[in-house]
DNA sequence: CTTGCTGGTTCATTATTTAAACCGATGGTT
DNA sequence: AACCATCGGTTTAAATAATGAACCAGCAAG
């Protein structure tokens, strides 16, 4: 492995619950020699991905990645075309609506909306998610290939009793998805709340997901056709914003477990969401 | 130079003009071996830094950014303290305000306001401000010490007739703005646009800028009195945000320029911006 | 069929990275 | 005070990884 990526996984390591990383902890995370480690991030440190807190001397996440967002976010917005659809998502489902991007490391959550009418509502805090224990991870295992099935099997953490134990129950979860055109994680990740998610394309193919999660008790059978359809909705008008194309598998998958796009019968070209 | 620091190096050639790269050209405008930027650009394409668009080929930044920039505005807020007082700054002085946070590589602007009742404003379009040429650069270096502005004086583009070409002048602008608490820049960035500046800092020290962008044609002493008592009042807003503190030389600068804070007479502690 | 470009690859040479041990400082215990 | 553990950081020879000249293959224009 190139040390580029090893200093480069050490950024990894940082989470909500984990923003601040001292030189030793570090050390301990990732399994290397100190110096090594200590090499690593004062590098980082000299470009701006990491900076030290004068106080503590620990390590966070340093200024440079703002600049990088910005320009990532100028040049190739993802957000713009999620902002789009959640709100109607998160409305006429009454649920919290959230997407997701896919990169080397996992999932990371772009966008979410809660929707306000709920005292119990579901509430995210976390930005980056676990394939194997979420809809959304599921939705992108079962257009990701092999190799990012591997990855994900790889590090299976525990949440919940549901949370799927055996590499076998995930790739049975993504194969039920790839077949119906949704996934579904049934308390797998938080205990009280079922997720229901379908993949997003870009022109690069599988590029996130997007997914409704529901307060499990009251996910009627109902509620959970009207999230499949607006579900479907939302990720064709997404994944045409980000110039990709939904696969005929898919479609098929949709419309013989839903039916036909019966909700606006025009099909592809609806009107703009809100 | 490590080549952890050497590969991110590539990172800096984006630009909102430059926003894909591809080998040959990051091989030119790096001036590194061909064969070595080719393992640099796959190396941080592994760790999602980057991304390959399938088409050209090219490299551009990678969604791995949005996962690193969401955890630190997470973790460190400070896009929260500088929206909290940009809206009015632009408001009260009728122009563009905008702040910037300084990083290894220079400045970064982090969040701008336009004022909607100009029909002639000023449009800020990159998201990456010169230290040499810009009223938010001049007022860092006022405050950033020996090694930042050498690494201003290394790289000097010229923009505009204005724009200051000899190393003195920089150092004697600095100088100005050190002496009166506000960096001054007359149409050295961009024709008719004359921008006013003074620092931010956080608990390391100097951390950034906030700066009013006028059209210089408007800018009656009257207004520029007004910008700088406004500005006063920002930069302490958002460096208590920041964790900051002004310090004693800065306070001075302005009370002598400006006289004390009759603005607002309970000085310090005056009630929040909307 | 050149010529000149593109992205990408190979391999011997070279130089950087690595890891065990060491350092000095800090902080809590006995 | 002495002790112990831990912190961030530094040093060394030994090993591994980075390097760059040359080389491919593909493509477009002349």
């Amino acid at each position: 492995m190139s040390t580029i990526a090893k200093a480069m996984e050490l950024l990894n390591f940082f989470s909500l619950d984990r923003p601040e990383i001292g030189l030793s902890d570090f050390h301990r995370l990732a399994g290397r020699d100190k110096a090594t480690t200590f090499r690593h991030l004062t590098a980082l440190e000299s470009v701006g991905l990491l900076e030290q807190n004068p106080a503590t001397r620990a390590y966070r996440i340093g200024p440079a990645v703002l600049r990088l967002a910005h320009l990532r976010e100028v040049t190739l917005p993802r957000r713009a075309g999620v902002r789009m659809v959640l709100p109607r998502l998160a409305e006429i489902t009454g649920e919290t609506a959230h997407a997701s991007i896919l990169d080397a490391t996992g999932l990371t959550t772009l966008a979410h909306h809660e929707n306000k009418s709920h005292s119990a509502r579901v509430v995210l805090h976390e930005s980056s998610l676990p394939l194997h224990a979420t809809a959304s991870g599921i939705a992108v295992l079962a257009y990701g290939g092999a190799a990012l099935m591997d990855h994900a099997l790889d590090q299976m953490q525990v949440y919940t009793d549901s949370t799927m134990r055996s590499r076998d129950e995930v790739t049975a979860a993504a194969d039920t998805a790839r077949k119906i055109g949704f996934s579904i994680a049934n308390q797998s990740y938080e205990a009280g709340v079922t997720g229901i998610g379908t993949p997003l394309f870009d022109s690069n193919g599988i590029a996130g997901s997007v997914a409704v999660a529901a307060v499990s008790s009251r996910l009627t059978p109902e509620l959970q056709h009207t999230i499949k359809q607006e579900l479907r909705r939302a990720a064709r008008i997404i994944s045409q914003h980000w110039g990709g194309s939904i696969p005929p598998a898919l479609e098929n998958a949709w419309t013989t477990h839903l039916g036909p796009d019966n909700a606006c019968a025009p099909a592809d070209q609806t009107e703009k969401a809100s």
